[in-house]
RNA sequence: GGUAGGGUGGCCGAGUGGUUGAAGGCGCCGGUCUUGAAAACCGGUAGGCCCGUCAGGGUCUCGCGGGUUCGAAUCCCGCCUCUACCGCCA
């Protein structure tokens, strides 16, 4: 969420952030809404402060009067008498009462509306980020690969064979069941097995135990079924509302629904919501590893094959909350992405930094960098019908500044005595099974084995290689 | 799942309809005293929002939301959550 007072300081700064990141908001109505709001809290404000006033000046008497009134005879004079003083009493407070009440009607009409619009004004990219419409304005930053493998001339100039594709592999080596995990659970599901599971599990823990005992984060498993407003609270909710998957509980009788979260970044980003943290916290750095679960809703027919898109995998994912400093921000950037880079070079997967532009900017990031792995089986098909190789996202490096905090009310007094927002970062360290699909690409052999990297095998009991 | 009892400021804890945003204590900050520290004493010590150039003023918040009332921490309803016991169970 953005500073509504930022914004009336200066609304065209967030008027062209959305219109850079392509987000249609309705500014005039936002405007419109929140002149109205605040004539009406003014308004609303003065007249409970009479309100109050009156009370503690005639309250006791009324107190009083009420008394007296249970001591004598229903019909007497003297009962009138009083009833006639009690509502004379009374008269200016009750106008007042019925006043605020039709303003609050106003108020209660209006509200919804202003907070749904400012909920969805975009975070403003930073004033770096390129300009661009989408994906394919993108720009590179730099590329790396292990020695002896160049993505630009094809994976069989560099190998002497024609790569098979990972639904090649995973089909030959019995890592993975399409067929039964779509009976199961529907189409964009899937079971590994085997090897599959195996590489799954050992890369996850290397990226863990990696991010843990190298990196200096701290270790947190969080829920992924959460409530509304932790969604809400991380900028997931409402723009990305039908990308959710939802659990109805409110349906069976039950106070709150639940949504299964599609990343981490929810549960480790709402463990201090609503917190005031000191500012010696600071940085939080969390990582953890969690079932995510993504509908893929306006994705249909999309990357149907294999373990590219799917509803469910794991993911290791780093957060760092830091000082409400935008090169301290930029410094932790560099740091995250850095620890991707040392894990995907220990993997040996060929891969290439994006400095994503505007309007492939979220709404609640400003700056966002994409990580991509080269992928031989990705890509048009050449004459022959082998693929050219392709690069796929495999990981996602955003800065926010302070609007998740800001949604979350997460803050930290900082030297001055004075409450800040902290600024927010997350970044993926390793998304299983996507990253099995360079993984059992780059590295197979011409014979159909899969080589291990050095790395990877102390996770896998010292195996080398898999072989059918 | 059943029954019972709770949720008050950084913490403990008082408060069952009328200057109670909230006594008292602890903690913390500042000051006096002291060679210094401790003790003692004095003072201060939540946040959101609105108005205001500032000074300041107002309003809301006693788990959350709604209701009753001229007026709610206090009464009513829903939800969340904690504790204890019983039942069930990985």
């Amino acid at each position: 969420m953005i500073d509504i007072k930022a914004y009336r300081d200066a609304p065209e700064r967030f008027s062209a952030g959305a219109r850079a990141k392509q987000v249609a908001v309705d500014f005039g109505r936002l405007g419109a809404l929140d002149a109205e709001r605040r004539r009406l809290l003014t308004d609303i404000e003065t007249r409970k402060s009479e309100q109050n006033r009156l009370s503690k000046e005639i309250g006791p008497q009324l107190g009083q009067l009420k008394g007296r009134l249970k001591g004598l005879a229903e019909g007497s004079a003297e009962r009138a008498a009083v009833q006639s003083q009690l509502s004379e009493l009374e008269a200016a407070p009750l106008a007042l009462k019925n006043q605020i009440a039709v303003l609050e009607e106003e108020f209660r009409r209006i509200e919804p509306e202003w907070e749904s619009i400012l909920m969805t004004v975009p975070q403003p990219p930073a004033t770096d980020v390129p300009v661009g419409a989408s994906s394919d304005d993108n720009v590179e930053l730099r590329q790396w690969a292990p020695a002896g493998f160049d993505p630009a001339r094809g994976f069989m100039a560099c190998r002497g064979f024609a790569p098979r594709t990972h639904l090649e592999i995973v089909k030959s080596h019995r890592m993975a069941d399409f067929e039964r995990g779509v009976k199961m659970s529907g189409t964009r599901h899937y079971i590994l097995t085997g090897w599959g599971m195996r590489l799954q599990q050992a890369v996850l823990r290397m990226a863990f135990d990696m991010m843990t005992n190298e990196n200096g984060f701290t270790p947190i498993g969080v829920p992924v079924i959460v409530q509304e407003q932790c969604m809400v609270g991380t900028g997931f909710f409402p723009a990305g509302r039908e990308q959710a998957y939802h659990i109805e509980e409110s349906r069976r009788g039950a106070g709150h629904d639940l949504f299964l979260t599609g990343t981490g970044e929810v549960g480790l980003m709402g463990i201090h919501a609503g917190e005031i943290v000191a500012e010696s916290d600071l940085p939080i750095r969390y990582t953890t590893v969690s079932t995510c679960f993504r509908r893929e809703a306006g994705a249909a027919g999309k990357d149907t094959a294999g373990l590219y898109r799917i509803h469910q995998f794991e993911k290791v994912e780093q957060v760092v909350v830091c000082r409400a400093d935008d090169a301290e921000s930029r410094q932790w950037h560099k740091t995250m992405i850095g620890f991707v880079e040392t894990l995907l070079q220990r993997l040996e997967l060929p891969y290439r930094l994006l400095q994503c532009c505007t309007g492939d900017l979220g709404v609640k990031n400003e700056d966002m960098i994409d990580i991509e792995c080269w992928m031989p089986g990705r890509g048009e098909l050449d004459a022959k019908g082998v693929p050219q190789g392709a690069y796929g996202e495999t990981h996602s490096a955003s800065r926010l500044g302070d609007f998740q905090t800001r949604r979350l009310n997460l803050r930290y007094r900082d030297a001055n005595g004075k409450l800040q927002f902290p600024y927010a970062l997350n970044n993926t360290v390793c998304a299983s099974p996507r990253i099995l699909i360079p993984l059992l690409e780059i590295h197979q052999q011409a014979d159909g084995s899969v080589r291990i990297p050095e790395a990877l095998r102390p996770y896998l009991g010292g195996a080398a290689e898999i072989r059918a």
